[in-house]
DNA sequence: AAGTGATATGTGTGATCACACTTAGAGTCA
DNA sequence: TGACTCTAAGTGTGATCACACATATCACTT
């Protein structure tokens, strides 16, 4: 019972995309929840219970887990169920490392594919990024975060590389929620999102990718602050 | 009837590993085959036809070829079944260039770690492939180039940089043969082979990284040489 | 002879069932 | 009271079937 799945309200919003099969309609359901940080770590998501809750079989559902399981979303957890992976301080490394190195080359790479309206779609992410930060609405603010790197990162690449980059961030979703509320780091995030911009429309790439990995970096500092914080009194299960 | 799969010999194999279920079995077969080179880009596989060929249902080949799609292995082909994906210059591009920045991140991070032993198992590979040239052996060459590899980058990490690493060797595997036969390429690769042994035996990670980037170049110029030359020879569809 | 339709084949998709395995917990016995 | 066994629930795994869709082939019509 204790792993009884909360899935509230949107759970309808399965019947809209039309023109997908059923498995990657769930899919993109379960990603866009893990990277906006709707599970917890450690929530277990097994084929039978997420089937109940969206109302089909298991099949499709266990096609989707499986894939989200081979990008590093989920891993086997307790007893064979798929859980959200709990992130330590080493993997945490890892994975800033490996965004470094990833989101600094893709932002070479997308320099020079960049023109005027690139440079407009990124300055309307930073007006949504600021509006939501103003307005309290983290979701929103962690949607166009998303949509500005990710933005950049299609004009560097349309498979490989984009695929582990949104691999990484699918993998650290669960956590940006938990530094995203400071508004300190908020805020110093935004001039890093105007400075990139700002080397990105001079035709700066080693100032824009200084910018990404300066990004990278503070969340990175950000979250391991919290993770030290959170294993030195939180003992939950 | 094109589309019937050759599947000689080593079939029998799949027994031997016990302990695994049947989709990890299976995984494991068509991806060591993928990485050596025994599939020929454009080759289909499909789940009917693999799970014919080995003997299952269709059921465990089908997680099989979804984890492959996932990894990039395969991609969706003529009448949505599954096949080896072709390589065209600008996505060897992209390849080459994540794997110089995951590579050397990954050399870098393995140096401090490295200990005498490993240096030794090294040497040990290098013995293989020097042995496996002169033999003319390109299977066991290719077997030992990959272990030399893995090694070094399995020190550096024991997840999703490694997974990153595993899958662009994937994806290039069809086409590691076809250069694999060139004296020449063999011999400066066995340079650079023993040069990264010596860096890493001094603990100098810069230089080992050097090493690695060099490697991977030489094994991309040869490779973009040949690609040149097929497309314009070959119009075999 | 050329266009057009029906048909056969091959494909992934999804549902349903049976099974082996693991784990937690209640029950029982010493 | 403690340790043990047995049971029940939960899990992924694999087989089998039916279906929708795409493609190519062949016969038929014009």
């Amino acid at each position: 019972m204790a792993n009884r799945m909360e899935w509230p309200a949107q759970s309808g919003s399965l019947e809209t995309v039309e023109r997908a099969t059923l498995q990657e309609q769930i899919y993109r359901q379960l990603r866009d929840r893990i990277m906006s940080g709707f599970f917890q770590p450690g929530q277990a998501l097994s084929t039978r219970s997420v089937a109940e809750a969206v109302g089909v079989s298991v099949m499709p559902v266990r096609d989707a887990l499986r894939r989200l399981e081979v990008e590093n979303a989920l891993v086997v957890g307790h007893n064979r169920a798929l859980e959200i992976p709990r992130l330590d301080i080493a993997t945490l490394s890892e994975i800033s490392a490996t965004r470094i190195a990833l989101e600094g080359l893709a932002v070479e790479r997308a320099q020079p594919a960049f023109v005027a309206a690139d440079i407009g779609a990124l300055k309307d992410h930073c007006e949504t990024m600021s509006g939501s930060i103003d307005a309290g609405d983290i979701d929103g603010y962690l949607g166009a975060n998303w949509a500005f790197h990710s933005h950049i990162y299609r004009r560097a690449s349309d498979g490989i590389l984009l695929s582990f980059i949104e691999s990484l961030w699918l993998r650290m979703g669960p956590y940006f929620r938990l530094t995203a509320g400071d508004r300190e780091h908020l805020d110093n995030a935004m001039i890093i999102h105007h400075d990139i911009v700002g080397a990105l429309e001079k035709g700066d790439a080693a100032s824009a990718r200084s910018g990404i990995v300066a990004d990278i970096e503070a969340a990175t500092g950000d979250l391991t602050d919290w993770l030290a914080k959170d294993t030195g009194s939180a003992a939950a299960s």
